[in-house]
DNA sequence: GCACCGCGTTAAGACGTGTTAATCCATCGC
DNA sequence: GCGATGGATTAACACGTCTTAACGCGGTGC
């Protein structure tokens, strides 16, 4: 009854009959949210709710028999998103699926937000995620090294000199005789595909300190 | 009919029928801009529109009932670039569509301002990319011989003075017998063509410093 | 003419950076 | 605890660039 409804209502809905086919499906990776019923054959809702919970921080509500404030809040602390009482209409249900997804979709959103790429050429650097491309394919970076590329990139164009390379990628003041910088850059320069003229993406100013190309 | 025009007239467009999958065609990272119909299943246009909005700053233009200034200010209130009038001719969305994209590009453009080399007579400098040509071969230059080069660049036709030329391009005030400035002026001279009356790009103003020439 | 100055030119030495390997350090699983 | 692992740092050497020194030459003022 309740799929027929949300399917009406735009829902794409799977069903699943016990606790461990549930929460495969709901571990598939092909669902935004999953709604569990407490009385359930096999593993029981909150059984279910863990298991989901070892693998995934998807959002999960919880149907509870109604007035029992006890399963509702153990469903709440053991992870739950949401619960709605049983038996509910399935308006309340889509409601609150759309309630949930929307907050979620918000969140991502926002999180897409901070992860508008710093970008040099054809190299991309997310700083929030820590990931770096090349020409759209992965680059593996060290965490000093992403820090020293994603300094280096936000001054695109412009040499950057050794002791703010020092002061802002690594935390800590640059000390005479101190070569550390000099050995990333090496490594960086190792990991990063050179320009078409065959330079390096990093130009070394000698004396300023290290600049990255912007073409 | 739309997409049909569009084709001919050298967009690449994907179409697609209702709001969601249109949103997640746009932040797929793959278009420059989109086209929302106000009117569509699923999610409607300003629906759309915020849901790219989220993510997205991409340039959208809307399609809006003509006359209907309501959903014309609501959807640039919202974040759309433009609105079209519908019905439209196929001719005006394209026009549009070329205003808004020719836009996007100058602002890029002038973010990169990476491309605005510096010239003087067949010299080109691009300081940001660090890269030097003389009548259209690429330069194998010093970091210094590039710094020296780009100061006497930015005053073409006019001499620099070595105390200057000490300063802004190696970064350090000139002192008595430093013969420095001497000495790379020397080695640029000979990596640069000379003038078609085989004097040098390089002249030296006597007591003056030295001046790049601009023909 | 002569001493001096400014610059051109060259070469040797000083210096900064590239590169590699060894060492140190923190983390993790047992 | 232990060793294993991976990364950061240090050390050492190689190399290219910059600076310094020296000599040459033309111009200038005495």
């Amino acid at each position: 009854m309740l799929r027929d409804y949300l399917e009406r209502d735009g829902f794409a809905v799977r069903c699943e009959y016990d606790g461990l086919s549930g929460a495969d499906a709901a571990l598939s990776g092909h669902y935004d949210i999953a709604v569990l019923d407490v009385m359930m054959p096999g593993l029981d809702g909150f059984q279910t709710l863990a298991r989901i919970r070892t693998a995934s921080t998807m959002p999960i509500i919880m149907l509870t028999a109604r007035g029992d404030d006890a399963d509702r809040i153990a469903g709440l602390e053991h992870g739950a998103d949401d619960y709605v009482p049983k038996p509910c209409s399935p308006r309340e249900l889509a409601a609150r699926l759309r309630v949930i997804l929307k907050r979620l979709q918000k969140q991502a959103a926002s999180d897409t937000q901070a992860a508008q790429p710093l970008i040099a050429g054809t190299l991309k650097l997310w700083p929030t995620l820590r990931r770096a491309e090349d020409n759209g394919t992965p680059m593996e970076l060290t965490s000093t090294e992403f820090g020293l590329l994603e300094v280096l990139a936000r001054h695109v164009g412009h040499p950057v000199s050794k002791a703010d390379l020092s002061t802002e990628a690594i935390g800590r003041p640059l000390t005479r005789f101190d070569r550390s910088i000099d050995v990333h850059i090496h490594s960086i320069r190792n990991k990063l595909k050179p320009l078409p003229d065959g330079r390096s993406r990093i130009q070394t100013v000698i004396r300023k300190g290290y600049q990255l190309i912007s073409g």
